[in-house]
DNA sequence: AACTATTTATAAGA
DNA sequence: TTCTTATAAATAGTT
């Protein structure tokens, strides 16, 4: 797939191994991107290079966390709560959610300036345009509840 | 890359749908073989089609887990088990802060609208990453004064 | 970061 | 599903 064919072994020089990982996830990301987005299907996608730098992908509108739920709960390795008391596990759950708006929304900027930008089309880009609005909209909202909550801990 | 060129979204007909699933999967799958082989890299796939049949893959010598810990050691959003919970105070500290870091994200993405996306070019948007990483990076330094307040309030 | 010669993936058809 | 093949797309090596 270039001036050359190549082995499919690890590569031993270090800048063409970089190079190399750079191109290559681009392209992964968006295949990913394109099959999830042809055939409807949930996917995430979780890639740590040779220097630990993470790349990751989920489906829209999946998050990378409901996506690791669905595979946990279909391989059966879901490691159940029980348990708690009741209070602690609404935080808990209320935690967790904060946790996924949050990465969400990292998502979200990510996808603006990153990789993803490259193969968002328009109508992807004009459907998250208005999640983010909404989102924002949500800011207002939960500003009292900040207020109160801080007033009752 | 075929006979014609496709435009990327739903196809609507579900032959065409799954055999195009079918034969993307298979690529997806190889490519992220050759790049974990070739860049050493720790890579996880996960993907459900449209009618919820799982597809996955692992780059070798990491399992799935292993990889999905890794992911969330690394973005936080690592679900707590018994024998590492905080206590409720503890949770409505980390709670509190991680409103706040939303609201951060979302004030970030609000500029984004602002400014309108569409015309934004890619210079501009890696000076507004910079932006961004430093204002997410203030909002961590904070943290701890910030729960102190909280604590006392 | 660009540029291309090549290799590879795959859309459509059988 | 599987194979075939014309074309589109990815990318290895180079600048």
């Amino acid at each position: 797939m270039g001036r050359g064919k190549i082995e499919i072994k690890r590569i031993e020089n270090t800048t063409t191994r970089q190079v190399t990982f750079s191109k290559r996830r681009n392209g992964l990301l968006k295949k990913t991107n394109e099959l999830s987005v042809l055939c409807d299907a949930q996917i995430g996608l979780i890639a740590f290079s040779n220097t630990g730098k993470l790349s990751h992908y989920s489906s829209h509108p999946y998050r990378m966390d409901q996506i690791i739920e669905n595979y946990q709960r279909s391989t059966g390795t879901h490691i159940m709560h029980h348990g708690h008391a009741h209070d602690q596990e609404d935080l808990l759950t209320e935690m967790a959610m904060l946790r996924r708006q949050n990465l969400s929304l990292e998502m979200g900027i990510q996808r603006y300036l990153g990789e993803g930008i490259a193969f968002l089309q328009y109508e992807e880009l004009t459907k998250l345009e208005g999640e983010l609005q909404s989102s924002v909209a949500r800011v207002r909202k939960r500003q009292e509840k900040d207020s109160m909550l801080i007033k009752f801990v």
